[in-house]
DNA sequence: CCCATAACTAGCACATTCGCTAAATAGCTT
DNA sequence: AAGCTATTTAGCGAATGTGCTAGTTATGGG
Protein backbone atom coordinates (compact mmCIF):
# COMPACT_ATOMS: atom_id res chain seq x y z
CA UNK A 1 0.00 0.00 0.00
CA UNK A 2 1.15 3.58 -0.45
CA UNK A 3 2.64 5.51 2.27
CA UNK A 4 1.09 8.94 1.05
CA UNK A 5 -2.46 7.27 1.78
CA UNK A 6 -1.29 5.54 5.35
CA UNK A 7 -0.05 9.25 6.69
CA UNK A 8 -3.38 11.04 5.47
CA UNK A 9 -5.30 10.20 8.14
CA UNK A 10 -4.22 12.46 11.12
CA UNK A 11 -4.97 9.35 13.83
CA UNK A 12 -1.68 7.80 11.87
CA UNK A 13 0.25 10.67 11.74
CA UNK A 14 -0.03 10.71 15.56
CA UNK A 15 1.17 7.11 15.31
CA UNK A 16 3.90 7.67 13.75
CA UNK A 17 4.75 10.52 15.46
CA UNK A 18 4.59 8.33 18.96
CA UNK A 19 6.64 5.72 17.42
CA UNK A 20 9.50 7.94 16.64
CA UNK A 21 10.07 8.19 20.18
CA UNK A 22 10.57 4.81 20.37
CA UNK A 23 8.84 1.12 20.13
CA UNK A 24 5.24 0.67 21.85
CA UNK A 25 3.05 -2.02 21.72
CA UNK A 26 -0.86 -2.03 20.70
CA UNK A 27 -2.26 -1.57 23.56
CA UNK A 28 -0.17 1.48 24.89
CA UNK A 29 -0.84 3.14 21.15
CA UNK A 30 -4.55 2.48 21.81
CA UNK A 31 -4.45 4.41 25.22
CA UNK A 32 -3.81 7.62 24.10
CA UNK A 33 -6.80 7.62 21.32
CA UNK A 34 -10.24 8.23 22.20
CA UNK A 35 -11.53 5.83 19.73
CA UNK A 36 -11.86 1.97 20.71
CA UNK A 37 -8.93 -0.54 20.08
CA UNK A 38 -10.37 -2.29 16.76
CA UNK A 39 -10.08 1.18 14.98
CA UNK A 40 -6.63 2.00 16.69
CA UNK A 41 -5.56 -2.06 15.06
CA UNK A 42 -7.12 -1.04 11.58
CA UNK A 43 -4.51 1.89 11.48
CA UNK A 44 -1.54 -0.25 12.54
CA UNK A 45 -2.57 -2.50 9.87
CA UNK A 46 -2.41 0.59 7.57
CA UNK A 47 0.78 1.40 8.90
CA UNK A 48 2.03 -2.07 8.35
CA UNK A 49 0.81 -2.71 4.84
CA UNK A 50 2.48 0.58 3.81
CA UNK A 51 5.96 -0.38 5.13
CA UNK A 52 5.92 2.23 7.71
CA UNK A 53 6.19 0.56 10.74
CA UNK A 54 7.67 -3.06 11.33
CA UNK A 55 5.96 -5.44 14.39
CA UNK A 56 7.01 -8.39 16.27
CA UNK A 57 5.37 -9.88 18.89
CA UNK A 58 6.76 -10.83 22.72
CA UNK A 59 4.41 -12.71 24.47
CA UNK A 60 0.86 -11.30 24.23
CA UNK A 61 1.84 -7.79 22.92
CA UNK A 62 2.71 -7.14 19.39
CA UNK A 63 5.67 -4.35 19.24
CA UNK A 64 5.12 -1.76 17.02
CA UNK A 65 8.47 0.38 15.01
CA UNK A 66 8.75 3.17 13.21
CA UNK A 67 10.95 1.57 10.04
CA UNK A 68 12.31 4.86 8.08
CA UNK A 69 12.57 3.31 4.62
CA UNK A 70 9.23 3.86 3.39
CA UNK A 71 8.96 7.52 5.40
CA UNK A 72 12.14 8.30 4.05
CA UNK A 73 11.09 7.48 0.89
CA UNK A 74 8.17 9.93 0.90
CA UNK A 75 10.33 12.40 1.88
CA UNK A 76 12.98 12.21 -0.62
CA UNK A 77 9.87 12.69 -3.21
CA UNK A 78 8.84 15.78 -1.59
CA UNK A 79 12.19 17.21 -1.56
CA UNK A 80 12.61 16.26 -4.88
CA UNK A 81 9.73 18.36 -5.75
CA UNK A 82 10.55 21.16 -3.84
CA UNK A 83 14.16 21.21 -5.42
CA UNK A 84 12.96 21.05 -9.07
CA UNK A 85 10.84 24.45 -8.15
CA UNK A 86 13.64 26.07 -6.41
CA UNK A 87 16.10 25.34 -9.11
CA UNK A 88 13.69 26.93 -11.56
CA UNK A 89 12.63 30.18 -9.42
CA UNK A 90 16.89 30.68 -8.93
CA UNK A 91 17.28 30.41 -12.43
CA UNK A 92 14.37 32.91 -13.20
CA UNK A 93 16.15 35.17 -10.56
CA UNK A 94 19.38 35.16 -12.38
CA UNK A 95 17.70 36.27 -15.26
CA UNK A 96 16.55 39.28 -14.20
CA UNK A 97 19.85 39.64 -12.89
CA UNK A 98 21.01 39.82 -16.10
CA UNK A 99 18.37 41.70 -17.42
CA UNK A 100 18.86 44.28 -15.31
CA UNK A 101 22.49 44.25 -15.63
CA UNK A 102 22.29 45.12 -19.33
CA UNK A 103 19.55 47.77 -18.54
CA UNK A 104 16.51 45.56 -20.25
CA UNK B 1 -7.50 20.78 4.14
CA UNK B 2 -4.86 19.10 4.73
CA UNK B 3 -1.98 18.71 2.62
CA UNK B 4 -1.08 14.76 3.39
CA UNK B 5 -4.52 14.17 2.07
CA UNK B 6 -3.97 16.04 -1.00
CA UNK B 7 -1.03 14.40 -1.48
CA UNK B 8 -3.01 10.52 -0.89
CA UNK B 9 -4.08 10.70 -4.97
CA UNK B 10 -1.44 9.24 -6.89
CA UNK B 11 -2.86 11.22 -9.88
CA UNK B 12 -2.78 14.43 -7.20
CA UNK B 13 0.36 13.85 -7.08
CA UNK B 14 1.15 13.71 -10.64
CA UNK B 15 0.09 16.88 -10.67
CA UNK B 16 2.41 18.51 -8.44
CA UNK B 17 5.01 16.79 -10.54
CA UNK B 18 3.79 18.83 -13.77
CA UNK B 19 3.63 21.74 -11.66
CA UNK B 20 7.38 21.71 -10.05
CA UNK B 21 8.51 21.90 -13.67
CA UNK B 22 6.25 24.86 -13.69
CA UNK B 23 2.49 26.70 -14.40
CA UNK B 24 0.66 25.17 -16.12
CA UNK B 25 -2.95 25.65 -16.87
CA UNK B 26 -6.15 23.83 -16.77
CA UNK B 27 -6.17 22.13 -19.89
CA UNK B 28 -3.04 21.43 -20.58
CA UNK B 29 -2.83 19.41 -16.94
CA UNK B 30 -5.95 17.61 -17.70
CA UNK B 31 -4.94 16.55 -21.20
CA UNK B 32 -1.89 14.26 -19.52
CA UNK B 33 -4.33 12.08 -17.82
CA UNK B 34 -6.97 9.19 -18.89
CA UNK B 35 -9.51 11.28 -16.76
CA UNK B 36 -12.01 13.26 -18.33
CA UNK B 37 -11.84 17.37 -17.46
CA UNK B 38 -13.56 17.38 -14.27
CA UNK B 39 -12.45 14.99 -12.47
CA UNK B 40 -9.35 16.67 -12.65
CA UNK B 41 -10.44 19.98 -12.38
CA UNK B 42 -11.75 18.43 -8.56
CA UNK B 43 -8.41 17.22 -7.99
CA UNK B 44 -6.98 20.76 -8.81
CA UNK B 45 -9.61 22.25 -6.14
CA UNK B 46 -8.06 19.67 -3.81
CA UNK B 47 -4.39 21.39 -4.09
CA UNK B 48 -5.88 24.53 -4.49
CA UNK B 49 -7.80 24.23 -0.66
CA UNK B 50 -4.99 22.63 0.95
CA UNK B 51 -2.75 25.35 -0.37
CA UNK B 52 -0.48 22.89 -1.98
CA UNK B 53 -1.27 25.30 -5.34
CA UNK B 54 -2.22 28.70 -6.07
CA UNK B 55 -4.18 29.88 -9.11
CA UNK B 56 -5.02 33.25 -11.40
CA UNK B 57 -7.07 33.94 -13.80
CA UNK B 58 -5.62 34.63 -17.34
CA UNK B 59 -8.42 35.28 -20.00
CA UNK B 60 -9.59 32.17 -20.14
CA UNK B 61 -7.87 30.09 -18.60
CA UNK B 62 -6.69 29.12 -15.23
CA UNK B 63 -3.05 29.00 -14.51
CA UNK B 64 -1.87 27.11 -12.05
CA UNK B 65 1.37 27.31 -10.24
CA UNK B 66 3.44 24.99 -7.67
CA UNK B 67 3.52 27.10 -3.99
CA UNK B 68 6.12 25.65 -1.33
CA UNK B 69 4.81 26.36 1.58
CA UNK B 70 2.42 23.39 2.25
CA UNK B 71 4.53 21.11 0.65
CA UNK B 72 7.71 22.02 2.77
CA UNK B 73 5.92 22.35 5.62
CA UNK B 74 4.82 18.56 5.32
CA UNK B 75 8.10 17.08 4.08
CA UNK B 76 9.35 18.79 7.17
CA UNK B 77 7.14 17.16 9.58
CA UNK B 78 8.48 13.94 7.66
CA UNK B 79 12.13 14.70 8.06
CA UNK B 80 11.34 16.07 11.50
CA UNK B 81 10.26 12.50 12.52
CA UNK B 82 13.01 10.96 10.65
CA UNK B 83 15.72 13.23 13.01
CA UNK B 84 14.14 11.68 16.34
CA UNK B 85 14.12 8.52 14.92
CA UNK B 86 17.61 9.19 13.81
CA UNK B 87 18.61 10.48 16.90
CA UNK B 88 18.01 7.55 19.02
CA UNK B 89 19.45 5.17 16.92
CA UNK B 90 22.49 7.50 17.53
CA UNK B 91 22.27 7.24 20.88
CA UNK B 92 21.47 3.36 20.71
CA UNK B 93 24.95 2.74 19.30
CA UNK B 94 27.01 5.16 21.03
CA UNK B 95 25.61 2.79 24.14
CA UNK B 96 26.67 -0.04 22.77
CA UNK B 97 29.97 0.76 21.94
CA UNK B 98 30.20 2.17 24.82
CA UNK B 99 29.51 -1.01 26.55
CA UNK B 100 31.81 -2.66 24.34
CA UNK B 101 34.58 -1.18 25.34
CA UNK B 102 33.71 -1.69 28.94
CA UNK B 103 34.21 -5.50 28.01
CA UNK B 104 30.50 -5.50 28.88
C1' DC C 1 -6.80 -27.72 31.54
C1' DC C 2 -9.43 -23.28 32.07
C1' DC C 3 -9.53 -18.50 32.50
C1' DA C 4 -7.62 -13.82 31.78
C1' DT C 5 -5.21 -10.73 28.86
C1' DA C 6 -3.66 -8.62 24.48
C1' DA C 7 -4.65 -7.88 20.03
C1' DC C 8 -6.61 -9.10 15.84
C1' DT C 9 -10.36 -10.06 12.24
C1' DA C 10 -15.37 -9.90 10.70
C1' DG C 11 -19.27 -7.53 9.61
C1' DC C 12 -22.24 -3.37 9.91
C1' DA C 13 -23.51 1.72 9.28
C1' DC C 14 -22.32 6.24 7.90
C1' DA C 15 -19.59 9.55 5.52
C1' DT C 16 -16.46 10.59 2.00
C1' DT C 17 -14.06 10.03 -2.44
C1' DC C 18 -13.69 9.26 -7.33
C1' DG C 19 -15.14 9.01 -11.82
C1' DC C 20 -18.90 10.21 -14.92
C1' DT C 21 -22.41 13.39 -17.61
C1' DA C 22 -24.93 17.65 -17.82
C1' DA C 23 -25.25 22.35 -16.92
C1' DA C 24 -23.42 26.88 -15.42
C1' DT C 25 -19.90 30.67 -15.61
C1' DA C 26 -16.49 33.77 -17.57
C1' DG C 27 -13.94 36.00 -21.10
C1' DC C 28 -12.72 36.52 -26.17
C1' DT C 29 -14.19 37.14 -30.95
C1' DT C 30 -17.02 38.56 -34.58
C1' DA D 1 -25.34 40.48 -28.55
C1' DA D 2 -24.30 35.51 -29.97
C1' DG D 3 -21.34 32.11 -30.01
C1' DC D 4 -16.90 29.78 -29.02
C1' DT D 5 -13.52 28.14 -25.74
C1' DA D 6 -11.83 27.02 -21.23
C1' DT D 7 -12.99 25.58 -16.91
C1' DT D 8 -15.79 24.99 -12.97
C1' DT D 9 -19.89 23.39 -10.28
C1' DA D 10 -23.87 20.13 -9.53
C1' DG D 11 -25.57 15.77 -8.94
C1' DC D 12 -25.33 10.62 -9.44
C1' DG D 13 -23.68 5.80 -8.48
C1' DA D 14 -20.02 2.69 -7.16
C1' DA D 15 -16.21 2.04 -4.22
C1' DT D 16 -13.62 2.94 -0.12
C1' DG D 17 -12.48 4.55 4.66
C1' DT D 18 -13.64 5.07 9.52
C1' DG D 19 -15.65 3.93 13.76
C1' DC D 20 -18.47 0.62 16.27
C1' DT D 21 -19.71 -4.13 18.54
C1' DA D 22 -19.04 -9.00 18.61
C1' DG D 23 -16.33 -12.88 17.99
C1' DT D 24 -11.60 -15.18 17.19
C1' DT D 25 -6.69 -16.29 18.01
C1' DA D 26 -2.61 -16.64 20.78
C1' DT D 27 0.02 -16.55 25.09
C1' DG D 28 0.70 -16.82 30.05
C1' DG D 29 -0.85 -18.04 34.95
C1' DG D 30 -3.35 -20.70 38.42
Amino acid sequence: MDVFEALADPTRREIVAMLAGGERNAGDIAARFPMKGPSVSRHLRVLRESGVVSYRKNATAWIYRLEPGALGEAEQWMRAQLEVLHARFDRLEAHLDRMKERGD
